[in-house]
DNA sequence: AACGATGTCGGGAACGATTGCGTAAAAAAA
DNA sequence: TTTTTTTACGCAATCGTTCCCGACATCGTT
């Protein structure tokens, strides 16, 4: 089956023009008499022309497609973001080709080439957790395909970063939780390769310092696959549970990490805030219809999605090499709610 | 910037051949020696060559990407289908251009056109739910543009259809409700334009009636969009909660319109199960974590994607006109948990 | 020796649109 | 009237690839 356009020809041909003439009357060229455009103009509104864009790419030498690599659509922080991106690029005149890595960092090599491969003009990318080879992305990058890193960015590759301040972000919940009367507060992290654990890490860190706490390697545990796989988080949280010194306070630093933390003390009848409080990275909207209702620190993603995708398409609509890279840090905000056990007062 | 690729050109200048030779040595033609082919391959692997799909497109017609129109990307019941719809596309060399109509039908008609403008060579379409006029779509596809309905389908297009069994759904989710011990069971509804409304509601009428329990009109609050805007929902419990005999359970009948209905019930202080039971449509991965853990319709969304795309792209690739058209329903599965009062006996 | 068969390859048109250049006719200037 | 300028259009190349033809060896057959 195929659906067949109208082309600049079947006007030429009905109109007795060349297309040469047709075109620029349809581009309100200077060189052709009004009365010419008047006649093209009517004539393809009444068949309903439509340039055809492959053949536009094709002299252009641009696809005016952006691709995206992300860990998972059905991630809430990604789906806002891709909102955000599409809504930028659709205004635009582009299109979006989404694809996800699941995590995987063979998913996201072939990706990425498939992506070239499709001659993408451009691509915004959210590294997986298991990448910790960046040759597939620098590669392309060298060879002048616009590149924006967004959320889990790179280091090795100058371009415009889009990330949240998550040093800060992870300060805020771990002090929260300090606030609301916890001492011993374990961490679950995600991958160490990526950008944002190393940089949640050190915000943890900070706040425990600042409070005279100690950092315990122990109240530490790192999940490869960022809790996308529940066993993960299970054992991550068997260990934590293991310290003589159990933890009374949980900062899980990634959306699958906090919502299987939470469904592993639910399995395991652990009271939350009572036994163990929790505060986490979540973007889901629906964080307080859980019980106990979900203290997160949110992000911004339409926002990040938007702003990255401005940046994207600047740099491939730039006459010139872009070498001024910007490196936007947006604010990242807290939500206490009960599970961090609000209310409760110093003891 | 731009990023320049390797050309078939390339080869031929730097082997000493003609671009025809090149390209018949690529494609293993027959009318090669072996001797050049070997060459031609080796060069091109060397110089990393890949073929300009852009090029291809116009010279085959054919795109090679399919298109989406769907309501909502951050709805796991659609993220989760596009997940099926890109797993079948990738493997089979397609790419996929999602776009989204937020339940506008302004929104949906420039989305289809888009579509059509960028020479999708097919499309996948679950419709808004302010759709009730489908020349948007039926003019393309009777232009030849093959199009799979899916989950919310029209009438007016005769062509493969995947759904699934929504008449089912909602009389077990009903009777589930009435096997709890409830009564007066009301219905969150979606828009009455859509397909999935319209089944749902017979198969809720059907349980009330074969349990000889009366139908209310009262009883049953439609929402124009779908429950996506809060104050909808709102609006919808409130006229339930006005009447004389309270419901004293409400089955839902899509994923907003269930969650906002929780929402609802917590701001009010209303007691699930105890006050009101509530059972919904849902493909949150969450449902378990929500207090109460909430009872569940549940669709194969993922399934369904991937069969939609499926019979897309064999309507594609087909040589001739596709006369005959499929419908494919699926099941779906209800999940009973505590929202809906599982262990409260017949009073 | 003459001819067809076969094996290898190149030329060039085509896909749809844009655009530099050339040019005929009409208008303006000389 | 002749020359120059302007107006309005067509020709053909281009983008990367495929594919229909045709060309030219080489070989075997009669």
């Amino acid at each position: 089956m195929k659906f067949e356009a109208v082309t600049i020809k079947d006007i030429a041909k009905a109109l007795g023009l060349s297309t040469s003439t047709v075109s620029r009357a349809l581009r309100d060229s200077y060189e052709i008499s009004e009365e010419t455009k008047q006649q093209v103009l009517q004539y393809a509104r009444e068949i309903n022309y439509r340039p055809n864009p492959i053949a536009l790419s094709l002299k252009e030498k641009r696809s005016r497609s952006i691709g995206i690599i992300i860990s998972e659509i059905a991630n809430s922080f990604f789906s806002q973001a891709i909102n955000g991106i599409e809504s930028v690029a659709n205004s635009k005149g582009y299109n979006v080709i989404i694809t996800q890595s699941l995590e995987s960092y063979e998913r996201e090599v072939s990706n990425m080439q498939f992506l070239a491969s499709r001659s993408v003009d451009g691509c915004i990318i959210s590294v997986s957790t298991e990448t910790s080879d960046y040759a597939h992305i620098t590669d392309l990058f060298n060879k002048g395909l616009p590149i924006v890193c967004f959320d889990r960015v790179i280091e090795g590759i100058e371009t415009h970063k889009v990330t949240v301040d998550n040093f800060k972000g992870a300060y805020d919940a771990t002090q929260h939780l300090i606030d609301t009367g916890h001492k011993r507060i374990a961490h679950l992290a995600n991958s160490e390769f990526l950008s944002i654990t190393k940089e949640r890490m050190a915000g943890y860190k900070k706040a425990l310092e600042d409070n005279g706490l100690p950092f315990k390697e122990q109240y530490v545990q790192y999940s490869q696959h960022g809790g996308m796989i529940y066993s993960e988080v299970e054992d991550a949280m068997n260990h934590l549970l293991k310290a003589k010194q159990k933890p009374d306070a949980i900062f899980a630093s990634a959306d699958k990490l906090t919502t299987n933390c939470m469904r592993f003390c639910k399995a395991k009848g652990i009271k939350i805030p009572k036994d163990i409080a929790v505060i986490g990275y979540s973007n889901l909207d629906l964080t307080d219809l859980i019980s106990p209702s979900l203290s997160v620190v949110r992000q911004p993603a339409f926002e990040m999605g938007k702003v990255a995708t401005d940046l994207l398409i600047q740099m491939i609509e730039s006459k010139r090499p872009v070498t001024d890279f910007e490196n936007i840090v947006l604010p990242a905000e807290v939500y206490a709610r009960e599970s961090s056990g609000k209310k409760i007062p110093v003891q």
